[in-house]
DNA sequence: CTTATTCTTGGTTGACCATTCAACTAAGTA
DNA sequence: TACTTAGTTGAATGGTCAACCAAGAATAAG
């Protein structure tokens, strides 16, 4: 892995940095080749069309919210809580250090591609499964700090609703303070959860 | 308002029709003119540019939020606090007769237009404005439901947030599942407000 | 009726799009 | 050596795109 990346990993990586950047359909072939340096024959010798250059994108992300993710938002952070809010955290810093132009690489392609065939569509609801799946494991380890019975992966999927919907305001509005205001109100709810939790421990 | 709609109104409602099916990207200016039984010259004599028909569309998106939205959805609904829900719910019904694929369409573009021109991103903004603002109406109408103190705008936006979120993944899991978890989360956290509330009356 | 204005017609322009292809190179094998 | 295969080159293809425009029709004003 320390050898110069292959023709077809340097078409991957600048893909997904353009996608992330402009969005799937306002990258043309051309500017994906243009920021590999490599020729329109290598990219169709690799990948038989640009959605499957799409594919490898998502499958890229899919195998890397556990070690690109994960791993770096919750350095230090042991409290499984905590540890959702240091993911939030992490989306947030990424707003922050682009000026609330850059959100949720996954959000954005999945709000951009209206009737997105089928591979696609499912390589995309992989990855949020992939997300939400991790926070549901912070949930249950938890375990009693949150109400008997609470469905954590439900509640997972409420965090994802939050976390994407926060970023999509904020790229509009152009300010943190939506995706502020969202966390905040994210973070009040499981306050509640807990000190419920708290309260009907007897029982 | 009862004769004929002129040909640049066919053209802009043509067009709000496609951008939701399609999106703004995809749907070509010969789109709208087919849909519009309308020719190129008569959109170019209307409007400048292709963009300027987007405009349009978002300015009449912003003026039907009262007619067009809050009040079909809030027919027979007088309390303040299930009328958002009742806002909710208008959204599922979209989401349910159109099999997951058509959500919110401002939430839409926003995400597809990933650097839009500045008069774009701020007539969306100005569109997320205006529900928030009926949202907080709601919740000021609640007033004393609520505990002393509720930030009732950043609520708004919390609301705002989990519909957009809740759309996303329902389109990108075609079920309607997510949906439902996320306005399920925010019923629960809105009743522990409530309840909330109630107790601390005294003070 | 005449003139001015507004709107419509539809063909045209030139840029850009994803994709293809025949020719070429480099590396491996026997 | 001769042969095979994987990877590369970059020009060419056919199609679609937003936008333009000259000419004509409809409508309104004098």
């Amino acid at each position: 892995m320390e050898n110069p990346p292959s023709t077809a990993d340097r078409l991957v990586f600048a893909a997904m940095k353009l996608f992330l950047e402009k969005g799937y359909g306002s990258t043309s072939v051309q500017d994906i080749l243009r920021e590999a340096k490599a020729n329109a024959g290598s990219l169709y010798h690799a990948f038989p069309t640009k959605q499957d250059v799409l594919l490898a994108v998502l499958g890229l992300y899919r195998e890397g919210i556990g070690p690109m993710l994960l791993a770096p938002a919750w350095e230090g952070v042991e409290d499984p809580i905590e540890r959702i809010f240091a993911l939030l955290a992490q989306y947030r810093r990424a707003l922050q250090i682009t000026d609330c132009t850059y959100g949720c690489p996954i959000g954005s392609l999945a709000l951009e591609l209206h009737e997105p065939d089928p591979p696609v569509r499912e390589l995309l609801a992989t990855n949020f499964d992939g997300w939400v799946e991790a926070v549901k494991d912070c949930l249950d380890q938890a375990g009693a700090r949150l109400p008997r019975g609470t469905d954590t992966r439900a509640l997972g999927q409420f965090i994802l609703t939050v976390m994407e919907g926060g970023v999509m305001q904020s790229r509009t509005y152009r300010t943190l303070d939506a995706f502020d205001a969202s966390v905040a109100g994210l973070r009040d709810y499981l306050d509640r959860l807990q000190a419920d939790a708290k309260i009907n421990m007897r029982s």
